[in-house]
DNA sequence: GTAACTGCAAACGCTTTGCACTCCC
DNA sequence: GGGAGTGCAAAGCGTTTGCAGTTAC
């Protein structure tokens, strides 16, 4: 999703398209580790040193209004944004807490499998995989 | 579980064996609702008047600890206790926040191929599935 | 011009910690 | 008897809220 995409959607929606809003999109959009609020908040302190913790969850908050990212929640009870809104797994490292995302088609069997069983409609899922990662073996 | 093999389990662990551990686990391990921190508490005080949340959370920590139940974070920033520990989906709604299981061998054989796939050594695993329960639709 | 947004600081809610007292073994 | 566990209260930490000042449109 490229700046001028962002700004329309901002735009249709009836929201203000502001330097802050654009910035912390655009940095959690392109992001493939799941950063949390605080790892967003100290990246783009550097380029844009007066933004506060405050607006980066609201805007965080907007997104996912907009259905750009999903939040998860983890058991020492941070919070991760993760951007892809595609069927996938979170591949979760319990030493470094980096999350990549595993895609494959199996996932998308499995849900259809479920949902089929069950005949429930679903508002959403999530799949996570804690492993330890090769940089932490 | 019953109250022996608990007591046998925590002896065996080297832990003591207390009223108040043993009223956590037992309340815990009964349960099908995966269960707050203070929803625990409400429960247990009414028996159990003068316990406290830090005791639950201390209990509820032992109890992952000794692989009994699984810390499930969600994103308002709240922990539920799920006391099922074999592969399954929960299931989540997204009004009343109940949380139900879900199990089926296609969760078992949906693992099995990631795995395969992945060569990883897993260290757990969740999968949650959101919806609007029966009774708030 | 004005309604929405930002930045700051205070408030909030859940969880953890420290410590004196208690109880299991 | 001694050390682990409890209960209480304070501290901690990530997130939310309120509001005055600012900015997009």
């Amino acid at each position: 999703m490229d700046d001028e995409e962002l700004i329309n959607l901002f735009r249709d929606k009836g929201f203000k398209v502001t330097v802050q809003r654009l910035a912390v999109c655009k940095y959690v959009l392109a992001r493939e580790d799941h950063p949390s609020a605080d790892q967003i908040y100290q990246a783009l302190k550097i380029d844009y040193p007066t933004i506060s913790l405050g607006t980066i969850y609201k805007t965080l908050h907007l997104m996912e209004d907009l259905n750009l990212i999903q939040e998860l929640g983890f058991k020492d009870g941070t919070i991760r944004y993760d951007p892809d809104m595609e069927l996938h797994i979170n591949m979760v490292c319990l030493k470094c807490g980096k999350i990549y995302d595993y895609k494959a088609d199996d996932v998308k069997e499995f849900w259809n499998t479920i949902i089929l069983d069950t005949g429930i409609e679903p508002k959403g899922q999530r799949v996570d995989l804690y492993y330890v990662c090769d940089d932490c073996q």
